[in-house]
RNA sequence: GGGCCGGUAGCUCAGUUGGUUAGAGCACACCCUUGAUAAGGGUGGGGUCGAAAGUUCGAGUCUUUCUCGGCCCA
């Protein structure tokens, strides 16, 4: 933000926070239990006010926190998802996408969690490892085009038990080859036939240890084709067909190469039988308890009924072998629970019927990626992604604002009420939803008795998707689209994808131009921050410990297309950078002695100054180019490091040393002190500028130090403008050759001052041999003052010699003057001739 | 398990289309200075580029495998 203000453009930034959701709902819960408050005998309302109130607490907090890093933002005018006119706009948002028809009721499988009776975001599960029961099932064949198989039985295996009494299809995959065999161990399979996959063959006979068996035939899978099998609960209650359907999901990865399907608990489950015709039933409730259409089970939880299951399996000769297997699996972010498919009615936004995923892919391709690599990124995960599921089944959040007809289960369709709804949300809230007079939203065209209002909530990437119609929309200093969404990499499958798409449906573009997203803060080896590691380290902490600008310095350093690592050493060293960078500023305030001068750049005449400002002029030119050209590609840790190097290299070990002696020993009218003066007026206004993004504070207070204070802020002024006549690249040139002279100079005496000869390089005389080239080059140099000797003479250097550069170092002779310190035999010439 | 990304001196980062002894600043060591002093200057020692194999006359830079780490997904 502070870099394009000080671009010259009209920067805004409105901060936002996303209040609705489940966190909070869980926080306020928690809190319920500790007070053994029971949250279904709270009215709805009672509820979702608790919930705001403890969003409103934390905006609060946060607010404080951000203004304290130096962000600069609308803070009093922010956006919250849950304020009454976002609220509005939300349904409105939805109401186009039911008005278009993507927006539908489903009936499908979705994660479940039956602690929080809800279904969960792809962004509130967890995958951790869970304890499963296995089994090895057979299911009889009945009927079969394939006479052979007729009387073997199948074997499935799977790792959810419970899902057995929905059972509604076999998957097999064409492409495998399959095996019967004729077992002969002494138990109850003995003289039985099976059937499993040739690949898993080995696996099956070993983890169901079966020793002694005959191979009876081999096949191909597209020999099931019109295989009916018995369900192995026929005989007490399932009795009905249970066809073989050909799958390409089946894979010899575990198993036996027959997959079990239960259409009401899986998604590959639901997708296969959808095709053939076989549909998905509320085999299992809220609670986790199953339903009516299970016979035998009604009312038994499922992560209760794996035992019982294989009890009955047993009795019924049906179960090969049972076990236990430690998996990955999906659990609630929240309560840790594990998570169960379950089919729910659901209201979905559809990918294709209005070519949401194709408008979505081509605005990926017309927005800029900072770094580039999050294109790929987002592109692949739009590609790929189901049908948008938004529906949630929690109370904190905005409703989705559908009727069904209690006739014909229709959903109501009609724009007027749609907006009737949301302009009561605009002044009432959404709270208003859940209580009082329904009627009220159905205006006087429909009757509430013969509606049924849908008590779902929208999920809250829906809410923060659609921040653009609220915000950038609604703010007449804001533009629609945003020039940029900048978040953490996490947010491409969260706030980048549901803006990205929640604007396409809508507005048939991305709400932004560009998108720059940032790595994970870790720790100093590289490793996430955790509890358990105890690596954290709070921004609280390094505020107290180094401020906030060593916290900013430390952000502007870091490539933010990668991970940030961050601990106390590192940020030790990004401190001592920063004392480099403060003690610049210091020595130029110094010396000017606070009688800052505001130089008109475009005004100066160069040539009226010395070589070496002309050549730091030019320094300063060359800089400048390379800190706009990074800024626009927003590489702001190359401008930090660069801008460091500057301070430490050119100014304080070059410009700085060298002019000490002009500033401290020259009259005040001389032309070169003059020019010095001039130069540190101007690399201090230039320094200030260039710093005021990252060392907001710092550059800040030196700012108000100057009492120039034009615009009563740094972060008000622009960036300098440097003119096109400091660009003179044969300096550079010229100057490069003269440092390297100046380094041969400082060995030089470097080894003078390792023999204890002399200390101080004033106390030094230098004879540099050079050849014609350089000596020609070196006219008008005086390399004295470059290297800060009393003295310096050249010579040729002889013209067998290889080296182009040789350096004697001689002790001065004579009295030390007292002003400049310089040695010499004569009276200086300066102060005392 | 899959997708994407990354692992260059103690730290933060550069290393263009593969090409001479891999760079910078900071840190570190030693020395100097005491008129930038809870400062300043000089010199110097540190990496074989996560590991292995391969392509090539030649690889930090291309390929493969492995390993470690991060985000996302299953």
């Amino acid at each position: 933000m502070k870099f394009h203000q000080m671009n010259g453009e009209d920067s805004v930034y409105v901060p936002g926070w996303d209040c609705h959701g489940l966190p909070i709902e869980w926080k306020i819960e928690e809190q319920y239990k500790k007070n053994k408050k029971n949250k279904n005998e709270v009215p709805i309302n009672e509820f979702r006010k608790e919930c705001r109130e403890f969003a409103t607490k934390w905006i609060g907090v946060h607010k404080k926190q951000f203004k304290r890093l130096g962000v600069i933002g609308d803070w009093e005018n922010y956006y919250s998802t849950m304020s009454f006119d976002a609220e509005a706009q939300i349904v409105r948002e939805l109401g186009k996408f039911l008005k278009e028809g993507s927006l539908y009721r489903g009936y499908k499988p979705v994660l479940w969690s039956t602690v929080e009776k809800t279904a969960l975001a792809d962004a509130e599960v967890e995958y951790m490892d869970h304890k499963s029961d296995t089994i090895y099932s057979a299911f009889k064949i009945k009927k079969s085009s394939n006479e052979k198989l007729i009387g073997s039985e199948v074997i499935i295996w799977t790792t959810t038990p419970w899902t057995i009494p929905a059972n509604k299809a076999l998957a097999y995959n064409e492409k495998l080859n399959y095996v019967t065999l004729k077992i002969e161990d002494e138990n109850e399979f003995k003289d039985r036939q099976i059937i499993v996959a040739e690949d898993l063959l080995e696996s099956v006979l070993e983890n169901c240890n079966i020793k002694k068996y005959k191979k009876i035939l081999s096949f191909s899978g597209k020999d099931f084709k019109n295989t009916i099998c018995k369900h192995p609960f026929s005989s007490i209650g399932f009795d009905y067909d249970i066809p073989m359907l050909k799958a390409s999901f089946v894979t010899t990865e575990q198993g036996t190469g027959i997959v079990h399907c239960a259409p009401s608990h899986g998604p590959d489950d639901f997708n296969l039988c959808l095709k053939n015709n076989i549909k998905a039933q509320e085999t299992v409730d809220d609670d986790g308890k199953y339903t009516k259409h299970v016979p035998l089970f009604n009312g038994i939880h499922i992560f209760k009924a794996n035992k019982i299951i294989i009890e009955k399996l047993k009795d019924q000769s049906n179960l090969l072998f049972n076990g236990e297997l430690i998996h990955s699996y999906p659990h609630s972010w929240r309560s840790k629970a594990p998570l169960v498919h379950r089919a729910t009615p659901q209201w979905f936004i559809s990918m294709e019927s209005h070519d949401l995923r194709k408008k979505a892919l081509k605005a990926i391709d017309e927005t800029a990626f900072y770094p580039n690599k999050g294109k790929e990124r987002l592109k692949s995960m739009i590609e790929l992604r189901p049908d948008w599921c938004v529906s949630r089944q929690r109370v904190w959040g905005v409703p989705i604002p559908v009727f069904l007809s209690k006739k014909t289960n229709a959903v109501l369709l009609d724009e007027e009420v749609i907006e009737n709804i949301a302009s009561i949300f605009e002044k009432e809230g959404a709270d208003c939803w859940f209580e009082g007079d329904t009627q009220r939203f159905l205006g006087k065209k429909y009757k509430s008795q013969d509606y049924e209002k849908m008590t779902d909530i929208v999920e809250v990437w829906f809410d923060s998707g659609s921040t653009h119609s609220y915000v950038l929309e609604k703010r007449k200093d804001l533009k629609w689209p945003a020039s940029m969404y900048l978040e953490g990499s996490d947010q491409h499958r969260g706030w980048f994808h549901s803006s990205l798409l929640e604007s396409c449906g809508t507005r048939g573009r991305a709400p932004f131009d560009s998108i720059l997203s940032h790595g994970f803060v870790v720790d100093g080896k590289g490793l996430k921050m955790s509890k358990s590691l105890g690596n954290i380290i709070s921004p609280e902490n390094i505020l107290k410990k180094y401020g906030a600008d060593i916290l900013r310095i430390w952000v502007a350093a870091s490539d933010y297309a990668e991970d940030l690592r961050i601990d106390y050493s590192i940020l030790d060293q990004h401190a001592e950078s920063y004392r480099k960078i403060r003690n610049t500023f210091r020595y130029i305030l110094g010396n000017l002695n606070d009688k800052y001068e505001r130089i008109d750049f475009e005004k100066i005449d160069i040539r009226e100054m010395p070589e070496l400002e002309q050549y730091m002029l030019n320094k300063i030119y060359n800089l400048n180019n390379y800190f706009n050209k990074n800024f626009k590609k927003y590489n702001f840790h190359s401008i930090y490091k660069e801008l460091l190097n500057f301070c430490a290299s050119d100014l304080s070990a070059f410009y700085f040393d060298i002019r000490k002696d002009s500033l401290y020993c020259d009259n005040l009218e001389s032309k070169k002190r003059k020019s010095a003066i001039k130069f540190l007026n101007i690399i201090l206004e230039i320094l200030l500028k260039w710093f005021a993004p990252v060392l907001s504070f710092t550059t800040e207070e030196i700012y108000s130090l100057l009492k120039i204070d034009i615009k009563g802020s740094i972060h008000l002024e622009k960036f300098p403008v440097i003119p096109e006549n400091w660009n003179n690249q044969n300096l550079t040139k010229k100057w490069s050759e003269l440092i390297k002279i100046r380094d041969k100079c400082n060995s030089s005496i470097e080894q003078k001052r390792a023999s204890k000869e002399i200390g101080s390089s004033l106390e030094t005389n230098l004879i540099i041999y050079m050849n014609e080239s350089l000596i020609n080059l070196s006219k008008e140099i005086d390399f004295s003052e470059l290297c800060i000797t009393s003295d310096v003479k050249i010579e040729k250097i002889k013209d067998n010699n290889s080296e182009e550069i040789i350096v004697e170092t001689f002790k001065a002779k004579g009295n030390k003057c007292p002003i400049c310190w310089k040695i010499s035999t004569k009276p200086c010439n300066r102060h005392f001739s």
